[in-house]
DNA sequence: TCATTATTAGAGTATATACTCTAGGCAGTC
DNA sequence: GACTGCCTAGAGTATATACTCTAATAATGA
């Protein structure tokens, strides 16, 4: 593998264990067993690094969130979407961790990300659009399906973040895919009160495979 | 003032406008134009300054969520409630920016912060249970109401995230106390489908005072 | 073969940042 | 006056971190 490609990849690696933050280009290298001269021959600068991975990620969802309309959409199909697009959120899960600061240190990045957010809104929306054709939930007035699609995102990019902070155990909280898929039992919970009830139960049984353990079902 | 209480309040002040990572104890010294070694002669730290600031932070926020007991809770108490908890979140918004590393970087912040938020659930589910009994809302089984109480959090929590992350206007995203609380909005949208008839109309004229404007309402 | 280009090492640098240390001022009080 | 306790100044330090520079080595192509 090209040096310049396992940089990106132990980059990825060492932020998502251990955050952007406190992470830097020298750790990077070191981990490589490579000189810094060497890393930086391959990247201009840090924010480099990052942002080529947040150009992966971006591929990555885009791909999975790109809704075919040449037919309807199944419940199968949502499950996809859920599972896809927290197995992206994991991968690069480094990157909803430290965002504000990552954004507020290089402009590309910001507008970049600004860009993907409204992409990720419009799939959102067009997933609920095509749930309703399909009749699985109730249809909905344009300006409720906007709202409802933002605090979909808002809780599938924070719920990480929410594990992260409320895990009691000990100073170092791990986590692990599973327990972020929990974050599909929060996403079908605001979907509930609006399923028809031809679909209710199947969606009810779905939901519940990602039914949080007792620990972490406080308030 | 005290030099002490001069220091939390100009801290409090930088961090808001500029990120607690960007603000170092020689910012707030010279900000206050004293010496780093006074600043050092009434916080052993930087930690020590931050967790005090969220100590008052907690105090305040458990001040607003003390949800009495002995009267039936109106629509007016729950304007009240979601108005101060967004006037906390505003004027401690430092705090949720840089969460992740502030309690990485001190474990007594990391502890309290998860008792923080597990009375914030509670408090949020009790005035679910309230609004129901006041016959707002609909009653909800117990592990509905828990998990609704969760989304609700994370949409307060991580709604100034998102306007900052969201906002397109240039690369200094200034927010204003009033954007911010159109994350009121999105939270009765939550709610929305659990109104009972006789309340919707009420609700909905409420929600509708803090529609975020159009350049918000992508998605 | 030899010149050119791509890659790598590794020492080094400028800057930042959290924090320390020593000396001293000032108010009250015996 | 001098002692005491609180407060303050400001120079200084150890460490970290993003990044540079030069020179050497490998790879490639004519």
């Amino acid at each position: 593998m090209k040096t310049r490609d396992k940089i990106l990849l132990s980059s990825l690696e060492l932020f998502n264990e251990r955050g952007e933050r406190n992470i830097t280009t020298n750790h990077i290298a070191a981990h490589l067993a490579i000189s810094p001269g060497n890393l930086y021959y391959h990247f201009r600068n840090k924010s480099d690094i990052v942002y080529e991975i947040f150009q992966e990620y971006e591929k990555l969802v885009d791909y999975y969130l790109d809704i075919p309309e040449d037919r309807p959409m199944t419940l199968d199909d949502l499950a996809f979407y859920l599972e896809s697009v927290f197995d992206g959120l994991w991968s690069y899960r480094f990157f909803h961790r430290d965002l504000e600061s990552l954004l507020d240190s290089d402009p590309r990045l910001r507008l970049g990300y600004r860009a993907f957010t409204d992409r990720c809104l419009v799939s959102i929306g067009r997933i609920f659009s095509k749930l309703a054709e399909a009749g699985i939930i109730e249809a909905q007035p344009d300006a409720l399906r906007s709202a409802m699609s933002l605090n979909v995102w808002l809780v599938i990019t924070n719920w990480m973040a929410f594990l992260k902070t409320a895990h009691a155990s000990g100073q170092a909280p791990e986590l692990s895919l599973r327990e972020l898929k929990q974050g599909i039992y929060q996403v079908l919970t605001l979907e509930l009160p609006y399923l028809t009830p031809e679909y209710r139960e199947r969606v009810l049984t779905l939901r519940e495979k990602y039914r949080p353990a007792l620990a972490c079902q406080n308030g």
